[in-house]
DNA sequence: GACTCCTTGTAGCAACTGCTACATGGTATC
DNA sequence: GATACCATGTAGCAGTTGCTACAAGGAGTC
């Protein structure tokens, strides 16, 4: 593996930690080079364009985001609907996920403004969230799966936006209240 | 009132339109200035700086939000939390609402960026989305009236969320697969 | 040693950002 | 008629943006 290729990935790795930590806030090119510790002039060597870097990033962080959405509730042993969201809130609000959850939002944000290359991320990211709750969904034969993978989706999602607009810890509140709601 | 009120108001009116069309895309003083059909020296002749003008646009917006609310869905006669919640997710999604939608996951997304002044708009919208879940709700006593009315919230917010998202029209159908979820 | 390619630094460009200094014509007030 | 304030245009500034031109050191090949 050449130079160029090692660092790229030290790079990648890098980055991701810093968009995790920081949102979308700082990632001018100048500030992306000066938290992966290049200059900004190599890191147009290592990519081509901001694009490159941003679309590299995040198919890293949603690689590990699926990672470990994988590892918190494995396959193999399907969920009433209400089940799996009240395991998946769970695991989401949590505070090792609220990060991830947090990107996410933003990046959907970005996504709806049109702004390269986040359309394209989020299609991806959506199509991945809609598998992993259709292989872990117990839905009778005729309902709609689609749809109702998307309602999952919606729900965790709305708990991690309303999450990242209030500042006092109103999640486990949030989700036991969501519980509640759920038929069983 | 003084020629500078007058096209205050009228700027704030041509600006509302713009950022519900554009969202949070096309916000540069310049931008924003042709929008409104003044120069961007008389912009800020008329606004002290960059983010008072949106704050007074999304000012506008945000009441123009609560107005429609209240009347697609008067308070008075309180629902139980699944009915409020599927009267809400129909009226949100419908093609009227969704810009509003939209740009508030924008603005949500800018304030998680600590963006001004983006954070002190959320706390005003996300105060007024509470309360107008409080008035409406039919909840027993002793429940969780915060918890539950942040989840409706999360909910609301999460369909939008996905809508804006998806190219096809999975709106109707995740708020059909949701209804199927809740609890009567 | 000449040549070539990989890697890296310095310097900078054109566009855009939010914002401001300054001048000017009008209108109201005394 | 002098003065003061309102309203508006022209021009531009300093900083940031994404990106590039150019040069040069180093390593390998003939």
């Amino acid at each position: 593996m050449s130079v160029r290729d090692t660092q790229r990935e030290a790079v990648i790795e890098r980055l991701a930690g810093h968009l995790l930590e920081h949102g979308l806030a700082r990632t001018s090119l100048r500030q992306l080079a000066q938290a992966a510790g290049v200059s900004d002039r190599m890191l147009l060597y290592y990519f081509a364009d901001k694009a490159e870097v941003l679309a590299a990033v995040m198919a890293r962080v949603a690689g590990e985001l699926a990672m470990r959405l994988a590892v918190a509730i494995p396959d193999g042993a399907p969920l009433k609907p209400a089940e799996l969201v009240r395991r998946a809130a769970e695991f989401t609000t949590g505070p090792e996920m609220r990060r991830f959850m947090r990107l996410w939002v933003e990046v959907v944000a970005a996504a709806a403004r049109g702004e390269a290359p986040f359309p394209a991320i989020v299609a991806q990211v959506m199509a991945g969230f809609r598998q992993w709750v259709d292989a872990r969904l117990d839905l009778p034969a005729g309902a709609d799966r689609e749809g109702t993978a998307a309602a999952i989706i919606a729900v965790i999602d709305g708990l991690a936006l309303v999450d990242i607009c209030s500042e006092d810890e109103i999640a486990p509140r949030m989700a036991a209240a969501l519980s509640g709601l759920l038929a069983d």
